[in-house]
DNA sequence: TCAATAGTGTCTGTTAGACATTATGGA
DNA sequence: TCCATAATGTCTAACAGACACTATTGA
């Protein structure tokens, strides 16, 4: 059944590299991992070449987990997409994965938190990819607990609000989003407070998600165009 | 682009292959262009090498236009996944692409559909693969106009329901679809009329999408977990 | 006439958002 | 004390689903 590709594979260079957008709040701004110094002209972000052996997942999964020194909270792939040839590594490939760390996560030697939104001069294409990859995140934080993974263990309700608010891109009305996280039964509280700046105490809360059967969504029509 | 396979296949390795999961509704069931004949052991995903020069969505909607005769109603890429080393053409690299099409797509010589939920027997990670593409379909089906395309340009709001039943998996309640339908602007009714057998006959609409704008929905807990 | 499907009006329980109020700390 | 934030109760408009009903065709 066919030849070996690996012996091709490796005489040339690599068929596809990984490509890494990894988010995580700092400093209450929505941050982009990027890895600075290599060109004067702006930054980059972090890639690596793909080890065309075994599942594509968990190989962008050991590559990420070496680079942050840690598991990321999150991740999924992005896509893929051509390098249009300019990548230096002669890559035609880039497969691109979204990751989200929470705050407290130092980033790596050669690397820093950029902010998501505005971000220092990325190549057109490198641009597109990091507002795809948090167009993703927005449309997928209400069926992946994408958020709670940017947080701590614990944490107040008021922060995970901010994480919402912050991957939406509007205001959240406080009363609704509790009722409805209430319903949801994602979260449940400790018995420690937090009290931070002026005014009353907040209780701490853990991600500890109660599985509910039968909950159907009700048909949407919410097609933009 | 376009040409066969396997001849391309042989002359020089591809880093990558593109592979395309195409539904369409057929005999009121979902159904799958697949491939027949290659092998004893059960059908194939329709698939090329991927031409390396060019934009990885435009390669695609050239190969699978070329495929159809005619452009897919709707396509998006699903992903890439290795092949584990086990594709004929000696890929390391699939990109897989969903794509729709209007019922009454004729399928290509050597093509066939077949029945989404009871497909002839794949091999694991095809039939993973499909899995994922028909949830992927179910997902987005409220942001993305997948069941206009996978109807004709005009139609009743019955066959419109009925592609949402089947991709939803569940029954809709006939007077909330119509309601939630009128509200979203997105079709609007023809002076033509189909009758159908045996009851009254049924209004044909066209897909017509009206912007609306300060449509926020609102926020969601459906993690599953 | 009956059967079958299209299309619509009404009612009701649920929910999202607005608003108001209480609670509890720091300055 | 004043102020800022947490947390919660109440009201209302919107909405989803159930139900019933009318409309219009073929058999």
């Amino acid at each position: 059944m066919g030849d070996r590709p690996a012996t091709a594979a490796r005489a040339r260079p690599g068929p596809a590299i990984l490509e890494l957008v990894c988010c995580a709040v700092v400093d209450g701004r929505l941050a982009v991992l990027t890895e600075r110094g290599r060109t004067a002209r702006g930054g980059t972000l972090p890639w690596s070449p793909l080890d065309p052996a075994g599942p594509l997942d968990a190989s962008a999964a050991r590559w990420v987990r070496g680079l942050l020194g840690r598991a990321p909270g999150w991740m999924t792939q992005l896509g893929a997409f051509s390098t249009g040839g300019r990548h230096p590594s002669g890559a035609v490939l880039t497969v691109v994965y979204v990751a989200v760390v929470p705050s407290d996560t130092e980033p790596p030697a050669g690397f820093a938190w950029s902010p998501a939104f505005e971000p220092p001069p990325l190549p057109p294409r490198r641009q597109w990819v990091l507002d795809a990859a948090v167009a993703g995140l927005r449309d997928r934080m209400d069926l992946a607990p994408i958020a709670f993974r940017m947080l701590p263990a614990t944490f107040t309700l008021s922060e995970l609000q901010r994480i919402y608010e912050l991957l939406l891109g509007r205001r959240l009305h406080k009363a609704s989003f509790r009722r409805a996280l209430q319903a949801a039964f994602l979260v449940e509280p400790t018995d420690a407070w937090r009290s931070e700046g002026r005014g009353r105490p907040a209780q701490l809360y853990r991600y500890a998600p109660r599985k509910r059967r039968g909950v159907r969504r009700p048909v949407r029509f919410e097609l933009l165009a």
